[in-house]
DNA sequence: CTGTTAGCGCTTTCAG
DNA sequence: CTGAAAGCGCTAACAG
């Protein structure tokens, strides 16, 4: 083992291990002869610090983890891209943990995240979350935690959603003053706050504009997509078929796309759609496709910088804090284009 | 601090730490009764072992790291779905660096890594990388890395690529059979081992089929997206515009359709477009685009697979495998779809 | 079967 | 300005 430690540098240079380790803390007094002797050394050898070893001494781990229900999704990727940025402007180190929308295993990751591995944590609950005992756990260790855009509400803990109850009426009533009295919402996990919420804003647009809701037009579609698919197809093929689809996800909007090829139904000449979505080039390729697009990067900074928040100022006690951030509802239609495409940015 | 620990957990046992320790760790001699005693009153405690204190002393971390160039990009994020759900069924941790492209970066994790944070390092390479030094340190320090992708071949490691010339090949000579001659190769970063094979793939096909090559066909572009497009555009207009394109990037590709779109020029009536591209739903969505697609996933999958081997059999002599893999050209066009579409699996 | 003990490598107080 | 020493929480060899 050529490996290099404090004590074998130390050794080198006739200096004590304390000596040699105050010069990697600035703070301390050291002469600068001194100091300046050992970075070269240490620069020279290669020397890094063990982490676990100033982690255990230190009780701290720079170091967060963040739990989410996949990656393979704009949103989240996106959100991660935020997270991962503030985290590595303050020197920490990112934990990715993949739920897979499984209960079982947002509980297992919790539970393990006591051990200290990581300061804090961000989340975003699994769609089959119900109790919440493994995050309470985690809390009575003193490790914060921030939700986003899947929350629980009643933590005491900072929540970072988009204006989904709005957006949703937005998008609804958009769709109404296009024309379309007959329009669907397709949505699943109904524990979810965030669907919850958007079905609401749809409901309460109906509502407004004195549309009569139809309990056929409201579509609680699973988890499996093959069956979303066939779904989907019954509903588009009924003699009342909707005029317009509000879609609480971007891959039931896509399903929905697939459907309306199959049954040679044009969009938006024949269905409008409108969906959450934040699958920019998906919607940049597909100009018929009307969005609303979460700012999912700021989210994930927003979420990051509410953390090191909480670690600063460690039990002073917690944020509660809901910051809410407006999604932008993007209209398009075969005959515009989106100006200034941000691409995939940043 | 009420945490609890092994010391408090004995004390309270009337046992010595090694003994509650030993319950943890199945293997030893320990009397089934104490076991229990001991495992029941660590579950109603809600007892974690502190990890960086196990990590010390079994100078093991448990976790793996892994350096991307981004992760908006659902190769990327496939690719770690796949790692991470291989790294999970071990009971591996993840560690995600997003380099952005920036050799600094990319510099700056890997030294870190040297710290021992993770036991084995996944990178698939920036763009901009140039000297290795980085990487060998990190292999002096016996972590092994496996290279994905973007590899670097001068090094003894595991490498795992897909069949970038063979496919590229493929994709020109499909093209060509489409009745196309003047074929345009956009590309960028031509320091990245895939490039250069891609490039290859599409040179030797036109030499093969008798096409004169022709140098203003073969279209470098920068990472600026905005210059792309204006580059992209004065290509697209000019009087021997190309009928094909083949794109080394999807992310070129989309700027093409953009371009197209502005230009009115129909796809694939005017300019066919083949491109390197695992947005399996901005495909769905656009039925025109051929694209050769990657299998991520499994890409994943087979790297962290790769690493734990390298970490079982640590020091018995590095693998210097180069695992190839297959990509799939999935040729669309405006009368056929899909067949059994995978959405986002897994 | 259980306990004692010696560290893993680092930080940090306290004494010189 | 430098060094000695204690200890973070855990593991594992060894003794009993």
């Amino acid at each position: 083992m050529n490996n290099i430690n404090l004590k074998r540098l130390a050794l080198r240079l006739n200096l004590s291990v304390s000596t040699v380790s105050k010069a990697f803390h600035d703070n301390y007094d050291i002469s600068p002869e001194t100091k300046k002797r050992i970075l070269k050394l240490a620069k020279q050898l290669n020397y890094q610090p063990n982490t676990f070893a100033s982690n255990l001494r230190t009780q701290k781990s720079r170091t967060i983890a963040v739990v989410i229900p996949e990656i393979t999704n704009n949103f989240f990727a996106l959100a991660i891209n935020g997270i991962e940025s503030v985290a590595r402007e303050k020197g920490y180190h990112v934990l990715i943990y993949l739920t897979h929308e499984d209960y079982a295993n947002e509980v297992s990751f919790i539970q393990h995240l006591q051990s200290g591995r990581a300061d804090g944590v961000i989340i975003s609950l699994s769609d089959s979350a119900r109790s919440v005992t493994h995050l309470n756990n985690l809390r009575n260790k003193d490790i914060p935690i921030v939700f986003f855009d899947r929350i629980y509400d009643g933590m005491k803990a900072t929540k970072i959603t988009t204006d989904d109850y709005e957006s949703s009426y937005n998008a609804t009533r958009y769709l109404i003053e296009l024309g379309c009295s007959k329009i669907a919402h397709f949505y699943y996990s109904k524990d979810l706050s965030i669907v919850n919420n958007r079905m609401k804003g749809y409901l309460q647009a109906l509502k407004d504009y004195k549309l009569t809701f139809q309990k056929r037009y409201l579509v609680g579609c699973s988890s499996n997509n093959h069956e979303n698919y066939q779904l989907i197809k019954r509903h588009l093929t009924k003699a009342n078929r909707p005029e317009a689809i509000f879609s609480s996800f971007e891959n039931l909007a896509i399903l929905c796309y697939q459907v309306c090829e199959e049954l040679k139904l044009s969009i938006p000449g024949d269905v409008q759609i409108v969906s959450f979505s934040n699958l920019e080039t998906a919607a940049l390729l597909n100009p018929s496709l009307t969005t609303i697009t979460q700012p999912a990067y700021e989210i994930g900074q927003k979420a990051a910088l509410a953390l090191f928040q909480a670690l600063d100022k460690e039990g002073t006690g917690l944020s509660n804090e809901h910051i809410v951030i407006k999604s932008e509802l993007i209209k398009r239609n075969s005959t515009t284009r989106l100006e200034n495409p941000s691409f995939r940015k940043p």
